[in-house]
DNA sequence: TAGTGGTCTAGACCACATA
DNA sequence: ATGTGGTCTAGACCACTAG
């Protein structure tokens, strides 16, 4: 019974917290404490992305306390997408593959404002030095070094993004070329499929530039050419930061498209 | 009672509603059905930005059903902005006055990453004829006027953002520059207070582009500047469009944050 | 002290997916 | 047929606000 299995897991995690917590959990409500659970169990990697985790019932009997309260708990968990309910099937841990999050880290629309398939070219895969804002972000000394990706994004063949990524490196080290152009799909999921890392928020950083040599080369656009500059970081679990990136993009035919509410 | 003085609209409310679904309201869950009734509600200003609406449990005697249900679709009226929440007190018709809300729509920051005070200043305010983007954004013949509003938005007296503003005419028809010189406050609140139009939510467009005439001028730049152009359409209850917005924005200090998740 | 929202429970029934 | 999440109810108790 995959109910068992699990609990051995989950009682390590139960009495840590409880160490951590010292007893009464800093007077959290109970629906917090067991959202604290799972996050930590999430980032422990108990459950793996995509994985169906035990039932709600379940869960209730293991925390000792009532379904509704589980229930509240993964309420909050699914609306901000650490997990994914199927009616009938169960809750299961969210991943990069599903179709819908094709567009969740990727807000450049068209005219119309609808999304498009990017046809994507690695321009570049090194291990290397970053720049130092690279490594005030990782809060990491000058003589670590980075996976560093340069990806250029076309739609409807047109040249519009490029991309400089850089990745940390005991994590990433065995990203190279020939995985990145044989994968399909979106990079999270591969970085999630291939080395264990979930992407589950970012901050982005939006300035109008001018282009650098690079964007100028593979763009095909002049120099005095106003480009939108977006600086980002990535967290994964424990809101650690897994992924610096730089991209500029040309919006003469697509805009970064935003909801305020 | 305050109870019984709602309970003359609200009747009034759920009999349309009953009429317009004809019955069996479309198989919707009942918390949704009482989500549409209360934004129903809102939208026809039987409870005003700022009120005091009616308790609970005196919402689920009202719609007959159980406190639960009212609570879970109060729960997701809150978490959009629509409602607010205050223990012990009540629950309340959210507005622009509040704190909380002072940054909502406007996401520049400063290179820390912190929201500033802005200076502002209204260098227009004027009955006009408007773009004819603005025409298609309202669905609107071209016989009609607008109030255009340009504003120029100074952090640590710098000027940063160069705004203008459409608005449609009869209903924005007494907006004037003193009135608009004397607000203390964001926009968005004088427009919720005075003209009874609440914002719920907006689309923005964002590209990189070079300034115009006006940006160029008040910004004191280079021609040859890169700008951030923010193009919004903001929304009211029912989702109708209210207000169009195009802000230039120099980036060179500020930079628009944005979290995604 | 009374009334409000916030938490938690226990149990019923429904809708859906899977075998 | 079984087990899952989804909805709905009724009631208890707590935390907070205000008169």
């Amino acid at each position: 019974m995959v109910f068992l299995y699990h609990c051995v897991y989950m009682i390590n995690i139960m009495q840590t917290e409880h160490d951590n917590l010292g007893g009464s959990a800093q007077d959290l409500p109970l629906y917090q404490q067991i959202k604290r659970k799972i996050l930590l169990a999430l980032e422990q990697k108990v459950w793996r992305s995509g994985e169906l985790i035990p039932s709600e019932n379940d869960l209730a009997t293991l925390y000792r306390v009532s379904q509704g309260t589980v229930r509240k708990a993964l309420d909050e968990l699914v609306a901000q997408h650490f997990l994914l309910r199927r009616q009938g099937s169960g809750t299961f841990v969210a991943t990069h593959q599903e179709e819908q999050s094709k567009y969740r880290f990727l807000h450049l629309a068209n005219i119309a404002g609808n999304f498009e398939d990017s046809q994507n070219r690695i321009l570049l895969c090194a291990h290397q030095k970053a720049p130092a804002i690279v490594y005030e972000c990782f809060s990491m000394g000058p003589e670590h070094i980075f996976v560093h990706i340069r990806r250029l994004m076309s739609f409807k063949n047109q040249p519009v993004v490029l991309e400089d990524i850089w990745l940390p490196c005991p994590l990433f080290s065995e990203l190279n070329l020939e995985l990145l152009q044989s994968w399909q799909g979106t990079m999270y999921g591969l970085f999630e499929s291939h080395f264990g890392t979930h992407m589950v928020r970012a901050h982005e950083k939006i300035t109008a530039e001018l282009p650098n040599e690079i964007s100028v080369e593979f763009l095909g656009i002049a120099p005095s050419t106003p480009i939108l500059n977006i600086f980002r970081i990535a967290y994964t679990y424990g809101d650690h930061p897994v992924e610096v990136r730089q991209s500029q993009n040309l919006t003469n035919d697509y805009h970064y498209a935003n909801n305020l509410s």
